[in-house]
DNA sequence: AACATTTGACCTAT
DNA sequence: ATAGGTCAAATGTT
């Protein structure tokens, strides 16, 4: 039909376990998992959201680690970010991106947040003060900061002892 | 039949 | 309370 664009394929196979509508987004988000490892060794996870702008750009974001071994063949794939990622077949360059969201990274040193330029979607009742952070390069630098295990607890710990 | 996807309900975090 | 995320049953596909 006139469908191009799917899902993009990242040498892993991925389970779609849900699919939920995103306020102030057109098209719903996919979810999805490690189609091995049942329940247990692939923390990893995969989230496809399209753009309401660009529906030809798919905002890919990675999460957890892979445990799966894939066979015994070299790396000719590039593996994605191990972390959280986002990958992006092409950026739009007029508006940011709509919203990250810091999840339930609770290892993380540096809080990556981000903001909507949308100007002002919530304003039911409360309005929380959010911390706007502006992030020049969160993939790059991401990448950087989090290539150590999250398993290594040797400083962030001390963040919150309780 | 086995597996993956689909869809709504349920749960959690904000 | 709301939005977002996950689960689980049903359905479809291989």
């Amino acid at each position: 039909m006139g469908n191009t664009e799917v899902p993009p394929e990242d040498g892993y196979s991925w389970r779609k376990y849900g699919q939920k509508e995103i306020l102030g987004s057109k098209f719903p988000r996919g979810y999805y998992r490690c189609t091995h490892q049942k329940l247990n060794n692939c923390p990893a996870k995969k989230q496809v959201q399209r753009l309401d702008n660009d529906p030809y750009t798919f905002e890919v974001t990675y999460r957890g680690d892979h445990t799966c071994m894939m066979s015994s063949s070299a790396p000719s794939l590039p593996p994605p970010p191990p972390s959280e990622a986002m990958s992006t077949c092409s950026l739009p360059a007029s508006q940011p991106l709509p919203h990250l969201l810091p999840m339930d990274i609770k290892e993380s040193v540096g809080d990556l947040y981000n903001v909507t330029p949308h100007g002002n979607v919530s304003g039911a009742g409360s309005s929380p003060p959010n911390n706007y952070v502006d992030y020049p390069i969160v993939t790059d630098l991401v990448d950087t900061l989090f290539n150590s295990d999250i398993n290594n607890n040797n400083s962030i710990n001390f963040m919150f002892s309780s």
